[in-house]
DNA sequence: CGTATTTGACCTGCGC
DNA sequence: GCGCAGGTCAAATACG
């Protein structure tokens, strides 16, 4: 089973802004994992996880698009940063998993693990190990329900 | 013995 | 300028 971010949201009331649709990484996921939510951080250059799940959230209940959420002033604290000259979205997707190690394809180093404020779950860092590949993933568990395991990519792979 | 992970130290941006 | 929070580095360690 292959979940292709073209349109990956399993609620038909979903509403897709252009900003939804991500120009190019498609993703594969396991089997075992279920695409519940889907994120995207295009025109933020900080943006938390925790921002995006409620952004995300009035997409599912409201049908109100990425752009009006943050006219809603939604606060952006405690955002992710990009890396100087990094372009493109950031994408990031809860999944319930009983595992935070999923195999999606790509072979991925572990470089760093950090607890971040307002979770007391730790948050670990990824980089693609593949020569010249400068993506990144976040992976760490959702602060509210724990059964979640939210995971942001960040870049685009060059193989 | 070579490679991956662990983990505290270090770096940096941002708000005050 | 200082402190905090998040992100990264790298030496030590684990592991095959």
């Amino acid at each position: 089973m292959d979940y292709n971010f073209v349109n990956p949201h399993p609620n038909p009331n979903f509403v897709h802004s252009t900003h939804m649709v991500p120009s190019s990484p498609h993703f594969i996921l396991s089997d075992y994992l279920r695409l519940d939510d889907i994120f995207i951080d295009q025109e933020s250059h900080s943006q938390s996880i925790e921002s995006l799940y409620k952004v995300t959230f009035s997409h599912a209940n409201q049908g109100s698009n990425h752009a009006t959420s943050k006219n809603n002033n939604i606060k952006y604290k405690n955002g992710i940063k990009r890396n100087k000259g990094e372009v493109g979205p950031n994408i990031a997707f809860r999944t319930r998993s009983e595992l935070e190690i999923m195999d999606d394809g790509y072979k991925w180093r572990k470089y760093g693990k950090k607890s971040v404020k307002n979770n007391p779950n730790l948050r670990n860092y990824y980089k693609c190990s593949s020569l010249g590949c400068n993506v990144k993933k976040r992976v760490e568990r959702d602060r509210d329900d724990s059964s979640y395991v939210i995971t942001t990519y960040e870049g685009v792979h060059n193989h």
